[in-house]
RNA sequence: GGGCCCGUGGCUCAGCUUGGUUAGAGCGCACGGCUGAUAACCGUGAGGUCCUGGGUUCGAAUCCCAGCGGGCCCA
């Protein structure tokens, strides 16, 4: 089979339905990997998706750079591990199917639909998820074991998962405490610090002073707070040991802050000027132990029973505040901190829906958040209020609801990483970071500040956190498999989906101590269920031969918000399990922002889609554009002309395309039939398949190194630069050539060569285009091939890159533009042919391509002849007498002189006066000697010449209109005006015509000369001067100004 | 307040690791050209305090310090 001519215009839309199609019919991707099943290892772990219903350009950015690498690995002969995952469990879906049932609050899913109901609707909603994501994905062209995901809420999956939190346990890791930690009221769940994000608030931002209980009276101790509902909780004021306090005197009163910020303070709390002096100053460590009076004691009785005091703290800061720290054990992670250092209650009078409980006294009922106001107004009652205003500040919300998140003291089970700590951060050193500050920078430093972390949640679509608790005596057990479970089970069956909630709770066992054990009501932390996925994926300890084959993992690649999540989670959890990080490699990529640089939000109205982009430009060129904007590792603004761009890159590729394919069906190219011997190569050959292979080069480097952005501006540079404006353009004058000659047959060898290649090494960024030229370049042809381009093996070979040629072909591009510039100087149309053009240079190099290529440069620069030189010798010199010194001698001779000046040959005037000292003009016949000082030169190009610089050198133009040269001008001129005419019609490019010319005689006589040429240009069979075209029966007739002739020409098809 | 990253023509970005002629592209703009790859394409031109300030150096976009602005993460 031929190849096919192909398709005028790039039709993205449905060229990569067809692709995908070609791919799912013949199992494609199945076969490339089963082509590679016996090369080396390369293990992949997809950091799995969350099923949230969409993916959005960020996600699209994550797979493709993905897809991309893993291609080029599986085609560099690796067998490659590219299972999908997904994310599936939590309160992203727990929170949007609520919405969906109109639930509103924690208890109404227990009382009103139930959590077996709410559990299967959540389930439900995830596989559902999943199918439109996956389809997504595979819009874009990605690669993945898509048929057989890990997905979290497998059995098997969480069953490993049980599995590493036993052994947690095992290793003491595994802790139930009371602790203050993050918490969402309306969730009304503990929260990790992955789960909860930062935004501006506004806050009040309150000035309290707390009367002391000392001889004196009238002395109260400053505090400041943007949490005034936190203050009923209050049960101590911190001071910095070492720095100063001053005891300021104001109206009478004595108020105690930091030394340090009297001076602001003043200014904040009183108008201006207001008097005041610092009564004495002492050290925060002299406070410590004085006691004072709780501002609400009237609200809220049950303070009255605890004793308030001065307590020191390092983490007092005089950055804002007062200096004196208000401290509420059971609200605030330093504050719980100091309470159990200094042994005071945990007080903490909220809810988990966070309304205050009864302890609470006048505040009971209400909502912590709105409660603000009232207490507000209950300390300015009794005068404790010394300023209230509103700030705003960074807060923390809940990742899915966005409701302010609040400090809770409550029960949880922590992951006890800060005994693990040390052997994350040796393993962290193992791990190859792309880009390297990543890792050893930024991730080290979140790690290095890790606290326990939080895994219990009070919610429903989770792992069931496998702890049994004895209700008799203190026993835990730790439940690590589905067996064990299977056998420990005293009452409670095993069927079905039992491992979820509400089944997995029926599940009792019987403790030692004879009591019975029930399972704790929590789910696991969500970022457990990704953090093992590198053995869960696996199925390990249930089964082993995969783990061996695949664990650890040689690659991952998330974007950097995974610095806290992922990359911590897998760490933290391989550590546990396994002693070992599970990853090897990490390429850290960046967000994609709007145009602005904006995080794109629905909030903000600036999200792209992934499909509007795929529906416009195809998946290709996003792809290929999200590989090309910027590093991978930089936030990428995504803009639209900037795909514009890309596309036009495709554009011009499928032009090359077609260009090719137009030649080689007519002609039936078949490079398999021609030895190379056989053909006629060229300097230009050698050249584009020099640059082919040394961009194979370069992009081998650049995806193996994952600087994708080296890859995509170098393929780019290539297509546009070196195949489309400059290959082509050399070789346009051989396709032309009729029959099979071994010229023409070179041109057309040499480019089906670097398509080929050039394919290749595009598939794995822009797998679609490549597939079908493959199809019907590659494989009309070369019928052994594979059947697909991306079960090509990568390769190039070094021994064809030529650098000296590269190098050459270089310095002759910029002659021939300097050719062009200085015909443009003369407006003088390319099309014609000039008479001579000299280059000029010192530099050898430039002597030597211009030697080298000097056929290139002649065709190019349309030139008849070339010559080339270390100076420019035709410079006419031109002699003028100067006036300075000739004018007071001669006088009225002075106009004489300069006459014979003007016809003498100055090159000659030079020489004598060189040689001689003197020049003698002869003025109507009488010797005027004339000195050198008294003949000035003047340099000027001949008449004709035009003149354009280049780097090292410039070009001289003879612009000389001969009648030779204005023959093959007009000759040029008419071929032109016919090929429009050929076009027009829409002639097929091998059709033959007939032409008549009605011109003038003069124009006759011009081109009749070139009447062969012009001929065989234009394909003519009879090329006929006549009179009146009326009485020609043509297909198409035109009139043309030709320079100062009309010219008509009719065509007969 | 801390950590990391970014800051180069109107816009998007190279260059910075390893200091060295006149800081490069593309887009956009203006002008010109080309016409059998053509709903394209090519050339020319204008356009730069390389964020600011200091330092090191014969020489700094590049290295160092401080600051400013932006992003992400944390407190």
């Amino acid at each position: 089979m031929p190849i096919k001519e192909a398709p005028h215009s790039y039709n993205h839309q449905e060229l990569e339905e067809e692709i995908q199609e070609f791919w799912r019919a013949n199992q494609i991707y199945q076969k490339s990997q089963r082509l590679r099943e016996n090369g080396p290892r390369y293990s992949f772990l997809d950091g799995p998706p969350y099923c949230s219903g969409r993916i959005h350009l960020g996600t699209a950015w994550n797979k493709v750079i993905k897809d991309t690498f893993l291609r080029f690995k599986g085609m560099s002969g690796f067998n490659v591990r590219r299972q999908a995952g997904w994310d599936t469990h939590g309160l992203p879906i727990e929170h949007k199917v609520e919405g969906i049932l109109g639930l509103k609050s924690k208890k109404e899913i227990e009382e009103k639909i139930g959590i077996d109901n709410f559990v299967k609707q959540c389930r439900e909603f995830a596989i559902k998820n999943k199918a439109i994501m996956t389809e997504q994905f595979q819009m874009l062209g990605v690669w993945m074991d898509w048929d057989d995901p890990y997905v979290t809420f497998d059995t098997k999956y969480m069953e490993s998962c049980w599995w590493t939190l036993k052994k947690a346990h095992e290793k003491d890791l595994l802790v139930n405490d009371l602790r203050v930690i993050t918490w969402c009221p309306r969730c009304e769940t503990a929260l990790a610090m992955a789960e909860i994000d930062y935004e501006n608030k506004d806050d009040p931002s309150i000035y309290v002073k707390f009367p002391l209980k000392t001889a004196e009276g009238n002395q109260y101790i400053l505090i400041w707070t943007t949490t005034p509902w936190t203050l009923p909780a209050n049960m101590a004021v911190c001071v910095h040991p070492d720095y100063n306090y001053a005891y300021v005197e104001v109206d009478g009163e004595i108020l105690i802050m930091a030394e340090a910020l009297v001076e602001s303070l003043m200014e904040t709390l009183f108008e201006e000027g207001k008097d005041y002096e610092i009564a004495s100053t002492v050290k925060g460590s002299e406070l410590e132990g004085l006691t004072y009076n709780h501002p609400l004691l009237e609200e809220i009785p049950v303070q009255r029973e605890f004793e308030h005091m001065i307590l020191p703290g390092d983490h007092v800061t005089l950055t804002e505040g007062t200096g004196c720290v208000h401290t509420a054990p059971g609200h605030g992670p330093d504050d719980f901190e100091i309470g159990k250092k200094y042994g005071l209650p945990i007080f903490c009078p909220v809810d988990e829906a966070g309304l205050f409980k009864e302890e609470a006294g006048k505040y009971e009922g209400e909502f912590v958040k709105e409660s603000d106001p009232y207490i507000i107004a209950d300390l300015d009652t009794h005068g404790l209020l010394l300023k209230s205003d509103i700030i705003s500040h960074r807060y923390g919300f809940c990742w899915r609801c966005k409701t302010p998140i609040i400090y809770l003291a409550t029960q949880q089970w922590f992951l006890k990483i800060t005994d693990i700590k040390d052997q994350m951060l040796a393993e962290l050193d193992r791990v190859e970071w792309i880009p390297s500050w990543a890792g050893e920078s930024r991730f080290r430093n979140w790690v290095e500040n890790a606290r326990d972390w939080t895994i219990s949640r009070q919610r429903y679509w989770g792992i069931p956190i496998p702890i049994w608790t004895c209700s008799k005596c203190d026993e835990i057990k730790v439940v690590g498999s589905i067996n064990e479970l299977k056998e420990l089970a005293h009452e409670g069956s095993l069927k079905g989906d039992f491992i979820h909630r509400p089944h997995v709770d029926e599940i009792t066992i019987k403790c030692s101590c004879g009591g019975s054990m029930t399972r704790i009501p929590d789910v696991l932390d969500v970022w457990i269920d990704s953090g093992v996925a590198g053995w869960a994926a696996l199925y390990y300890p249930q089964e082993k031969e995969a783990f061996e084959k695949w664990y650890p993992y040689d690659f991952i690649t998330e974007g950097h918000d995974q610095t806290r999540g992922w990359f911590y989670s897998q760490l933290g959890c391989g550590v546990i399990s396994l002693d070992s990080t599970p990853y090897q490699k990490v390429l850290m990529h960046g967000f994609t922002l709007d145009e602005e640089g904006k995080k794109m939000s629905k909030s903000l109205g600036n999200v792209v889609e992934p499909d509007e982009v795929i529906q416009q430009f195809g998946a290709d060129v996003l792809r290929f554009y999200l590989l090309w904007g910027n590093k991978p590792w930089e936030d990428l603004k995504f803009n639209w002309d900037e795909v514009k761009t890309v596309n036009k890159m495709f554009n011009i590729l499928w032009n090359v395309y077609v260009f090719t394919t137009t030649y080689m069906s007519i002609d039936n190219f078949n490079p398999t039939l021609y030895q190379e011997e056989d053909l006629k190569f060229r300097d230009e050959d050698r050249w584009i398949i020099s640059r082919i292979n040394t961009v194979a080069r370069e992009v081998t480097e650049a995806l193996d190194s994952l600087h994708l952005h080296k890859a995509t501006r170098s393929i780019n540079e290539f297509i546009l630069e070196d195949l489309s404006r400059w290959y082509v353009r050399l070789i346009r004058g051989r396709t032309w050539i009729e029959k099979e000659d071994p010229d023409k047959l070179g041109a057309y060898h040499t480019l089906y060569h670097v398509m080929k290649q050039l394919i290749t090494l595009l598939c794995p960024i822009a797998p679609h285009i490549t597939e079908k030229i493959y199809q019907n370049l590659v494989l009309e042809v070369e019928v052994d091939e594979p059947a697909s381009v991306h079960m090509l093996d990568w390769k190039f070979d070094e021994n064809l890159i030529n650098e000296d040629l590269e190098e050459d072909m270089d310095v002759i591009r910029e002659i021939i533009e300097a050719c062009a510039r200085a015909r443009d100087i003369a407006r003088y149309k390319l099309r014609w042919p000039v008479k001579e053009v000299v280059i000029v240079s010192e530099d050898v190099k430039v002597l030597k391509a211009a030697r080298n290529l000097n056929h290139i440069i002649m065709e190019q620069a349309n030139t008849k002849k070339l010559l080339s030189s270390n100076d420019f010798q035709n410079l006419r010199i031109t002699a003028k007498p100067n006036l300075k010194t000739l004018g007071p001698k001669l006088r009225g001779d002075v106009p004489k002189v300069a006459a014979a000046l003007e016809d003498a040959d100055g090159a000659e005037i030079v020489n004598i006066l060189e040689s001689q000292g003197k020049y003698v003009v002869d003025v109507e016949g009488k010797p005027i000697e004339l000195s050198a000082d008294e003949v000035l030169f003047e340099t000027e190009l001949p008449e004709n010449i035009v003149t354009a610089d280049f780097e090292n050198g410039s070009v001289f133009v003879d612009t000389e209109l001969t009648r030779e040269i204005l023959s093959e001008s007009m000759a040029r001129e008419l071929i032109r005006r016919i090929q429009d005419m050929r076009k027009d019609l829409d002639l097929d490019v091998e059709a033959n015509i007939q032409v008549f010319i009605d011109c003038s005689e003069q124009f006759g006589d011009l081109i009749k000369s070139f009447l062969g040429f012009i001929s065989h240009e234009v394909r003519a069979k009879k090329f006929v001067f006549a009179k009146d075209l009326k009485e020609i029966p043509g297909d198409y007739t035109k009139y043309w100004n030709i320079e100062d002739d009309e010219v008509g020409i009719t065509i007969i098809k």
